[in-house]
RNA sequence: GCUCAUAUAGCUCAGCGGUAGAGCACUUGCUUGGUAAGUAAGAGGUCACCGGUUCAAGUCCGGUUAUGAGCUCCA
């Protein structure tokens, strides 16, 4: 028979070759390294017989293929059998490949806990130096059942018998043993080809990400080809830890939490700090944007929740509150906003709106509170309550295109001048269960495509992830370290109007409702300086640094002029510090610099005599001297953005 | 909300049945030192909260709250 290779180039070989008989003919070399076959474009296991003039590719170890096959076989095969060989009566669930590693999912009666993992990885150790081959035997469905059946695993039991597949289910063996499993494959070879590995965390996790099911015990793992990859990825997990905002906002002393009041930020004054630069620079942006600021009330009754639709579709996300009867009359209920939208259309609504009104752009720092379910939150990133860079647009159908644009141009600005060059676009388009007419999503959709299209941004389609109200765009960021993190946001909306009475007289004299457009470029100022804090490892740029620059002196003859240099800078509108304490300048600048303040000044006898100061910047071990007069300007520069 | 873990001095952590410990930070003394920890002394704790076991509980058990890692959720 004639196999097709990569180059194009055509093989014979015997009929019945495999792609281990493929891997030899080519050489010895190939044959050693190859771990599994692509056959017309599905992986499969070196073992299976290569039909009649497929088109075949080698998968080795080395490649990120062989890398996943290898990491699928550690957890489907090894860490599977481990967790049998320690835990007797557990059921296997499931045990998927994932970045920079795998898991699986395992019932146990005892459980396991993390003190355990070393325990199970010596397990994982000793089954690994066997060496075994794995080889496969192919069963029908009912076959497979009985396997699974015998060996008391339901779970499967459940995953072969709600198989749409008769034939061919794939179970995989190793040497002299007892221990199957069932899987799609394929696999390596044999366990000579695991690299080094690492038992990471333990969790639970519910069978089927079904949170009405049994939770079953997760164990995490990662592994790579060679011990060093491991240690430099093991290297990086910590690295990244390093950047976490909680640690790095105790550190810098920006802000905390207490148990009296979960999930709500206590910002300290540099973090406020932070806050206020970066609240001050939208503000900025959102005047030239032509956006009329407005504020609205934390506290509203229930009834203009219960007309917006809250309340029967988010109530038990909400904060609600009852007023007391010998404080009011009559008992009202009440609920934290936790969204603005309500309170913007009664703004919109106070008087009456032409055409020539719109589009008319509503921005507010809105304060809103949601009740989260209490095991998601996290740091700043998830909170109960925080403020929105919040706008609502009320324009017409004809304007929603415009608007999308000038959102979008709007959005880059911000983000680059916050660090982030590049972000992604998501167009989420109707979902199945929706209000408005097709027609008007037609338009909809199209015009928030085109808008894209007009500012040649690439964008990526998710089909039917739109709300029920409108379809939306999502912008993604970029940080430092690759991670992502959706924070804009651009969701038309044509349910809100209607339902709260929004109006405009229309150029024929007609009363219509103007769509409304909600827009947020942050998303939340909690979270997004959580991800700044994460992006800058602390090291925030000096125009949003809570101490731009700290003062100290090197002998205390120098104060004086310390104090001097530090009221200049405050002059020039500069975050300043003096440090006058009793210490040794290494010891001021190892302290200034843990906290990340972008530059110091040392102040010795010879800045004194010479009107200069000792400049040090963050990230640099040297130091330079320069008359005062200029280090001033050149920070006042550098503070402008 | 679910599973597992954690909660001891301002911070980071040790102690794991016999009436609290380290390093750093803090205060004071000495030291005036030139770019990532000068030195000595001192002060600082209802061991998260509530209950139980025990002659005796940070220490064992149960509950509550918060936090962490995941899971689920984020109209």
């Amino acid at each position: 028979m004639n196999i097709t290779l990569p180059d194009k180039s055509v093989r014979e070989l015997p009929e019945g070759s495999t792609g281990y008989d493929l891997a030899r003919d080519i050489g010895p070399g190939l044959a050693k390294s190859a771990v599994a076959v692509i056959v017309d474009g599905e992986k499969k296991d070196l073992c299976d017989v290569l039909p009649e003039n497929s088109e075949v590719s080698i998968i080795t170890i080395d490649s990120d293929d062989g890398l996943e096959i290898m990491r699928h076989t550690l957890t489907a095969q090894v860490l599977a059998k481990a967790l049998k060989n320690l835990y007797p009566d557990s059921h296997l669930a499931i045990g998927p490949t994932i970045d920079d590693g795998f898991y699986y999912d395992v019932e146990t009666k005892k459980s396991i806990s993390v003190d355990d993992l070393s325990d199970i990885e010596k397990e994982m150790q000793n089954i690994i130096k066997s060496k075994s081959s794995i080889t496969k035997k192919l069963f029908s469905k009912k076959d497979a059942l009985k396997v699974f059946k015998n060996l008391k695993e339901p779970y499967k039991e459940s995953i072969i018998s709600e198989s749409d597949q008769k034939e061919d289910f794939q179970l995989y063996y190793q040497d002299n043993d007892n221990f199957v499993d069932l899987c799609r494959g394929p696999h390596l070879p044999s366990l000579s080809f695991i690299g080094s590995f690492k038992l990471t965390k333990i969790s639970g996790a519910y069978w089927k990400g079904d949170s009405k099911n049994k939770m079953l015990t997760r164990i995490y793992g990662t592994a790579w080809n060679t011990e060093k990859e491991l240690n430099s990825y093991l290297t990086a997990i910590d690295e990244a830890e390093k950047r976490d905002h909680r640690k790095l906002g105790k550190e810098m002393d920006l802000f905390h939490f207490q148990e009296e009041a979960p999930g709500m930020v206590f910002w300290h004054p540099y973090g406020w700090t932070i806050y206020r630069q970066l609240q001050n620079y939208v503000r900025e942006r959102l005047e030239e944007n032509d956006y009329l600021e407005i504020n609205t009330p934390q506290v509203v009754d229930r009834k203009l929740w219960e007309a917006s639709g809250h309340w029967d579709k988010y109530r038990e996300n909400m904060f609600i509150t009852e007023i007391d009867e010998e404080h009011a009359n009559d008992k009202r209920v009440n609920a934290l906003k936790p969204m603005n939208c309500p309170c913007h259309v009664q703004i919109y609504n106070q008087g009456i709106k032409s055409y020539r009104d719109l589009p008319l752009r509503y921005a507010e720092f809105g304060s809103c509170h949601r009740y989260e379910p209490s095991g998601t939150m996290h740091g700043l990133m998830r909170v109960r309550g925080f403020t929105q860079d919040d706008g609502h647009i009320f324009c017409t159908e004809n304007q929603i295109e415009s608007e999308t644009e000038k959102f979008i141009e709007l959005l880059s600005r911000v983000y680059r001048d916050l660090g982030f060059e590049s972000f992604e676009i998501k167009l989420s388009t109707r979902p199945e269960v929706r209000v408005g007419s097709d027609e008007v999503w037609d338009k909809a959709e199209s015009a928030l495509e085109s808008a894209i299209k007009n500012l040649g941004h690439p964008y990526e389609i998710v089909e039917g992830d739109g709300a029920f109200y409108g379809p939306k765009l999502d912008f993604v960021l970029t940080d430092a370290i690759g991670r992502e993190w959706q924070c804009g946001t651009f969701q038309a909306d044509f349910n809100l109007p209607e339902r709260l009475d929004a109006e405009f007289i229309g150029e024929d004299g007609k009363k219509h409702h103007p769509v409304m457009i909600h827009r947020a470029v942050l998303g939340s100022f909690e979270r997004f300086i959580g991800i700044l804090i994460e992006n800058y490892s602390g090291k925030l740029p000096l125009w949003l640094a809570p101490q731009q620059v700290v003062v100290a002196s090197i002998v205390s003859d120098a104060n004086e002029y310390v104090n001097e240099i530090v009221s200049k800078l405050k002059e020039e509108g500069i975050r300043c510090e003096s440090d006058l304490r009793n210490e040794k300048i290494s010891y001021k600048v190892r302290e200034h610099s843990l906290k990340k303040v972008p530059i110091i000044f040392a102040i010795g006898k010879k800045e004194v005599a010479e009107n200069t100061v000792s400049v040090r910047k963050i990230g640099n071990k040297d130091s330079v001297i320069k008359p005062l007069s200029e280090a001033i300007k050149e920070i006042s520069k550098e503070n402008s953005i």
